[in-house]
DNA sequence: TTAAGTGCAAATATTTTGCTGTCAC
DNA sequence: GTGACAGCAAAATATTTGCACTTAA
């Protein structure tokens, strides 16, 4: 059954009110769907599901959202290669980056975490002078299941 | 001054030549403008371009081209951390992959290889069992310049 | 010759903006 | 009470599709 709205405030709700911001009802309900979600929503996806929590809510507001919690460095957005089309995919952003790959056959999305990667992102700091504040790896392919036969 | 269609058939060219595919007018003009340019370019200025050579060469036809690259996988697709509007910009394939630094600020692009990155990709083949056909690095923050003080 | 490519027009997809009325604090 | 926010309509941006004509091989 789809989460209540009225559950317990998340950390995206808690972070943004910490920074002063107004949570409005529709803020509120779009926090949710975006904590809650168990996959990578697209800004359709999260519209058609925080619609069914609050139905008067409008596209433009999700995506004023998104901008907001973006801009904030709460979630990050994700284009998972452009698999279907050029919408942009949003996740609550983690403890720790990880990388996205995605299988160009059966389309699924897979994440890795990795020292490597984490070091990867102290070299470029150190070698290139430059301070990161947000990053994107990932890589399109075949996963086991695709690749082995049958 | 604009470098000549006429010019000696560059590398892309030859490689749509080896897959048999045929190489049109506009093709090799389009060709030319990606393979010479200095710096990432979008759809719309590779048009603006190509028209310098062929006026009568129409939009369509440009991203018709730049998905056959694409699908051949002679050119990479680059998003640059959507610093301007959702356009994409696109590059010759190089022999490394390498990293795209945005900086927040001056909206400079920086490139940068890493021995760490391609470590990074062998690892993700080996403990996801993930066979990697393309892969994108983007990095936004600020650089040397723009984080120092004047 | 003929399958593949081009230009044109129109459509689609995604995201943004202007404005007026509403609500969180 | 008031400045920030929501909804609606419309626009802007980026890319794709259908179709009749043209061209590379």
């Amino acid at each position: 059954m789809p989460l209540p709205q009225t559950e317990a405030p998340g950390r995206l709700q808690a972070a943004l009110t910490a920074r002063g911001v107004r949570l409005t009802h529709q803020r509120r309900t779009i926090l949710g769907v975006v904590e809650n979600a168990s996959q990578h929503l697209d800004a359709a996806q999260i519209l058609r599901q925080a619609r069914r929590l609050d139905p008067g809510i409008d596209r433009v507001t999700v995506y004023r959202t998104l901008k907001l919690l973006k801009r904030y460095g709460l979630i990050d957005e994700l284009d998972l290669m452009h698999m279907q089309g050029e919408k942009h995919y949003y996740e609550r952003r983690p403890q720790r980056d990880h990388i996205h790959m995605a299988c160009l056959r059966c389309g699924n999305i897979f994440e890795f975490e990795s020292d490597l990667f984490d070091r990867l992102k102290r070299e470029i700091e150190r070698d290139c002078r430059f301070h990161i504040v947000v990053s994107r790896l990932e890589v399109g392919g075949y996963c086991t299941q695709c690749r082995s036969p049958e």
